[in-house]
DNA sequence: TAAACTAGTTTATATTATAAACCAAATAAA
DNA sequence: TTTATTTGGTTTATAATATAAACTAGTTTA
């Protein structure tokens, strides 16, 4: 009747991350935090955990002088995002 | 962007039960159970969440000898359920 | 050169979810 | 009949989680 949600995307947070990610595919560490507005330690933590996850991928680069953390949606991460969303709907239709 | 998920319904069980609910508009203690696989301690704790917030009122009466708990859904049960949908659709809409 | 800002990470704490342990009564088994 | 077992729950202890506060490292501004 009811499927188990992914607790990994079952958290208002990540699942903002990824809604992102599934759009954009890949973002910058303060254009998350500015859309999501998490904190950044919030948002740092949650990163690893879909990172680890390998949902998404995260690469630490510069622009300019400025450390630069991009981060990107993998196959596993659509993946998983839309299992979620499939499985959630059947919590949500009427 | 992100509207804020109401954390009282982004419980995968007090999910599972407002769902139930939505649409019976009123079940028992043992029916939810069996529907959402949960423990009945947990199940106890998160109807009395729900009841607390007076998304659901619960009442306790007997069946022959037996123990019976009935649980409905209140008005506000039902628009809180209305806004979580709502805002959650923000997050997993493509 | 010191203050403030940027871009994060680490860590401590509060909240939450969950199962384990428990209770009271009814029924079944010995 | 007395002792398990089952039913229908509640209470409580623990583990997991989310989150912000504190911190780091470097840069820009005054």
């Amino acid at each position: 009747m009811f499927n188990e949600l992914n607790p990994l995307l079952h958290s208002q947070l990540r699942l903002a991350i990824m809604s992102l990610l599934i759009s954009a595919h890949n973002a910058e560490f303060v254009y998350i935090r500015e859309k999501t507005g998490a904190t950044a330690g919030n948002l740092s933590v949650q990163l690893d955990k879909l990172q680890e996850a390998k949902y998404i991928t995260v690469v630490k680069s510069f622009k300019g002088k400025k450390p630069l953390t991009t981060c990107s949606i993998t196959i596993l991460g659509i993946e998983a995002f839309e299992k979620y969303v499939a499985d959630i709907q059947q919590y949500i239709k009427k």
